[in-house]
DNA sequence: CCTGCCGGGAC
DNA sequence: GTCCCGGCAGG
């Protein structure tokens, strides 16, 4: 025993010498065993093998190392730290924080606020989501906020980001992110979202008197137009536009679609297309005619439903005389705005009053048919304050002496039945 | 201002 | 329906 221990001292420096970690040594202490009780040429070839032990540590030391050093990339690819600058201690650290990121991202979906912009993100990194680190797709969570999935990654500056939408707003506007979105599609006519799109219907509805047919295409209720009520059977494929004054696009919140179609008036608040004739809607452009009625409108026409009926102007003169008018007609001093009482609520016609017929017998009159106009489907005749007649009247005949040879007409101060123009 | 006549009121 | 008149518009 006493040999044996003797060796053993001589021989651990030879191993020390080799600059073997104690760790090392202290995991060979069968073979350094063995050792001893080999011969010389025994204890080279053990060293050899104890060589080769070490290597084999070292590599598999190394092997381990490259791992963590993996493990750490994956770690740090999704959390956005400078590898460099890690040091080994810090991994685990690592690994509990991007365990953590990725739990997060995978609860919720809906990250709208990264901190940073796409343009400026680390390797993309955070925009990524980390769900796929090295890719260079543009679609992560983004996805989820409209504007910002028109910003290109490529594009140094987005072309549109919200805030620029946001320049466009008016203050009373709600700040609402669908809202915004939508109001950033009304500007720049973008496609309105999905979500959006689907609660709003738009429906054709028809402006004709007394009919109010809901159609959904545009086409169909033109056909119904064209059929229905301007009588063209025969050529229900031509169009000249004319169908276009007798309807209007509706838009139904779908949300209350029942309500909007049980409740429908001959013209909604929420008629949306030019021409309209709607005064209400604002926010529409308008076409000239309804500018026009605007403009000139009075306070009983303000005050009136919008169930109106306008008439251009060069129609509304060259119609049947007044008198054969199944409503009352009321004519301003002017001459040139007039109410009409009709089975709806009075409207006011404005217009230039041109070369009025109105004297003429019912029938006889030309009534030319405007494509501008928007009447009842009875066709609304109207007469002009008749021009004075150029020949002498009774009055003149006869003097104001004798007045009772006038005429009675004369005498009511009525238009002069004697000597008629 | 004169004249023609529309709109409307009174009866 | 008859009678009358205020008031507008053209000349």
């Amino acid at each position: 025993m006493c040999a044996t221990s003797i060796k053993r001292e001589m021989t651990f420096p030879a191993f020390q010498q080799e600059d073997v970690k104690t760790d090392i040594s202290q995991k060979l202490p069968d073979q350094q065993f063995l050792l001893f009780t080999t011969k010389e040429e025994d204890l080279k070839t053990a060293e050899t093998k104890k060589t080769s032990r070490i290597h084999e540590y070292e590599k598999e030391n190394t092997r381990s190392v490259c791992l963590l050093e993996q493990k750490r990339k994956v770690v740090s690819s999704n959390i956005d730290v400078p590898p460099a600058r890690k040091s080994p201690e810090e991994l685990d650290m690592d690994k509990v924080t991007a365990a953590m990121v990725l739990t997060s991202l995978s609860t919720s979906p809906l990250v709208r606020s990264p901190p940073i912009r796409p343009n400026e993100s680390l390797n993309g990194s955070w925009k990524e989501g980390g769900f796929v680190p090295s890719s260079t797709s543009s679609s992560g969570y983004w996805s989820w906020n409209a504007p910002s999935d028109q910003s290109n990654p490529s594009t140094p500056s987005p072309p549109l980001s919200a805030d620029s939408f946001k320049a466009f707003r008016t203050p009373s506007q709600p700040d609402d992110g669908i809202d915004e979105a939508e109001t950033s599609n009304l500007l720049f006519d973008e496609p309105i979202p999905r979500k959006r799109k689907n609660s709003m219907k738009v429906m054709f509805k028809c402006l004709w008197k007394n009919c109010g047919k809901v159609l959904s295409t545009a086409a169909g209720i033109q056909k119904h137009i064209r059929t229905i009520h301007l009588g063209r059977v025969g050529e229900s494929d031509y169009s000249d536009g004319e169908e276009d004054f007798y309807y209007t696009e509706i838009r139904l919140n779908t949300d209350s679609v029942a309500d909007g179609l049980s409740s429908l008036s001959p013209v909604s608040p929420s008629l949306a297309s030019p021409p309209s004739f709607s005064t209400q809607d604002a926010i529409r452009p308008e076409t000239s005619c309804a500018k026009t009625e605007t403009k000139l409108m009075t306070p009983l026409s303000r005050s009136a439903p919008t169930n109106l009926y306008l008439v251009h102007t060069d129609h509304a003169y060259q119609a049947t005389p007044p008198v054969n008018i199944p409503g009352s007609t009321k004519f301003t001093p002017n001459g040139s705005s007039f109410s009409i009482s009709w089975q709806s609520p009075p409207v006011t016609f404005t217009g230039i009053p041109v070369s009025p017929t109105h004297n003429r017998p019912a029938g006889s009159g030309e009534q030319k048919q405007s494509h501008t106009v928007l009447s009842s489907p009875p066709r609304v005749a109207f007469g002009l304050r008749k021009p004075r007649g150029e020949g002498k009247k009774c009055r003149k005949v006869y003097g104001m002496e004798n007045r009772d040879m006038w005429c009675t007409a004369c005498r009511w101060k009525k238009a002069c039945q004697r000597f008629i123009d």
